[in-house]
RNA sequence: GUGGGCGUAGCUCAGUUGGUUAGAGCGCCAGGUUGUGGUCCUGGAGGCCGCGGGUUCGACCCCCGUCGCUCACCCCA
């Protein structure tokens, strides 16, 4: 007996995707380039790593993400470098240095990377599509990039979900607010719970998000941002959610909605899936971060984006039990079946491949019978024959697979009338 | 980081109070006469029973450890 050879397994919270499934991805990110084009955004690829510093920015850095989920790691020279946690700040890094012409609107598709536990919706490698807008502030773009999102979402088949909003206004109104907060939650210290009553104060805001009864208790006696930001902002956030409205965007301002990176300013906003659990259950999200470019170093630059993750978008539509509809067709036209001895169909793929058919064959020279069996789970509209008797008569056998009296329907037709009679066939 | 559940063929799972060659369904492969797919029939391949240690005459089964998966808290996509 050989000796036991070493066996390899994903790393923990990382998936591989294999057929079927990856044809579901290739139909999301296939529909959600479609969609980027549409709404005029422009692919935007930055590296998977970046300097730690472009999601760990100096101090002030309250997010959970940057403080203790990061895959940080130095490399050969001893540079700092972490794997990509989240999809905007890169993309951000990457306007700054380049400085493209304003508007300048990226779309992306990217892993992302968090070191966490592992559970259902939640992965140490998991994908985003996003897109990002940088340069103008205009109520305008919120609304476009949140109904790009709601329209792609409509367009991959999900129905239930909802558009929660808030805004979280300018550093000056929110430190106004924060402090208002902060003197609330003091007095009531004693009523939070037991993972905020020592830890509010580093960031008040998330206190807001708890979800614990003794936490809501305290916090819905006490003054919220919404009400608290400055006319400009209000004005800024009143637009945005007209500007919803006009075009049929229903919306749900959520005063307790704070989102995990400390970089929003004004809108923010959040899809929630009601098709899965709660723990689980946004699907995507983003908001305006009107001071991230200056904190990378560029010159002061509005921006606003969202980030969708794939795999939430795969679980809410399966827990919708949408209609396995093909966001991609994914099925063969032909499928080739050689019993000559002369590898008749690396010829014969090769001509109808370079003519345009998706074409599958088999190998290793299985029985006439074996192949056919092959064809049939292929799920290929028409099986292509060739034999000894048709290449010697320079001919080949078309055989429509789908039709269901399979005595009758097949046909045999010269090899310079192939790629003709196959068009005629398929487009019957 | 904390806690619960689970690890047996490629997949979904059985496995009797610990007892000798570990099973099923699906999938895969090959046949069911002379070149033909959906059903059916027959046969076959394929398992360090997650890994390591312990108890025992004997362990898939019991005990300990470990790794992994999964679910929840937390956080988020």
């Amino acid at each position: 007996m050989s000796d036991p050879v070493t066996t390899f397994k994903a790393p923990i919270g990382t998936h591989d995707v294999l057929g079927p499934a990856s044809a579901q991805w290739e139909g999301l990110v296939a529909t959600f380039a479609q969609f980027a084009f549409r709404y005029d955004f422009e692919l935007c690829i930055t590296p998977m790593f970046e300097d730690v510093g472009v999601f760990n920015r100096g101090i002030g850095e309250h997010s959970e993400v940057a403080k203790k989920e990061m895959y940080v790691f130095a490399d050969r020279s001893q540079r700092h470098y972490a794997l990509r946690p989240e999809g905007t700040a890169p993309v951000v890094r990457a306007f700054v240095q380049h400085h493209p012409t304003v508007p300048w609107k990226a779309w992306y598709v990217t892993p992302a990377f968090r070191y966490e536990r592992p559970q259902a919706g939640r992965y140490r490698q998991h994908h985003q599509l996003g897109v990002e807008v940088l340069g103008t502030d205009d109520p305008a773009v919120d609304v476009e990039v949140i109904s790009l999102a709601q329209r792609f979402y409509e367009a991959i088949g999900l129905r239930r979900f909802r558009l929660l909003v808030n805004s979280m206004g300018h550093d000056v109104c929110r430190s106004a607010y924060v402090e208002k907060l902060r003197r609330h939650l003091l007095a009531n210290v004693p009523g939070l719970c037991v993972d905020h009553r020592d830890v509010w104060h580093e960031n008040p805001l998330r206190v807001l998000d708890c979800k614990k009864r003794s936490c809501i208790a305290v916090t819905e006696q006490g003054p919220m941002l919404i009400d608290h930001i400055c006319a400009d902002c209000r004005d800024h956030f009143d637009r945005v959610v007209a500007g919803l409205l006009s075009i049929g965007i229903p919306s749900t301002i959520n005063p307790r909605l704070v989102r995990g990176f400390d970089y929003y300013t004004r809108t923010t906003f959040e899809f929630v899936s009601d098709a899965l659990d709660g723990a689980q259950n946004a699907i995507g999200g983003g908001g305006r971060y009107d001071r991230l470019a200056e904190q990378l170093g560029g010159k002061p630059t509005s921006g606003i984006g969202f980030g969708s993750g794939i795999e939430r978008l795969l679980l809410a539509r399966d827990a919708e039990d949408v209609q396995p509809r093909d966001l991609i067709n994914r099925t063969l036209d032909l499928f080739v079946i050689d019993t000559t001895d002369l590898d008749v169909a690396t010829e014969l793929v090769d001509e109808l491949r370079s003519a345009g058919f998706a074409t599958g064959r088999s190998y290793d020279r299985r029985s006439m019978k074996a192949q056919m069996k092959v064809a049939d789970k292929s799920g290929a509209r028409l099986a292509l024959l060739v034999g000894p008797l048709e290449d010697a008569a320079g001919e080949v056998t078309i055989r429509d697979l789908r039709s269901a009296d399979f005595e009758q329907r097949q046909r045999t037709v010269a090899r310079g009338d192939l790629a003709l009679e196959v068009s005629k066939l398929l487009n019957d």
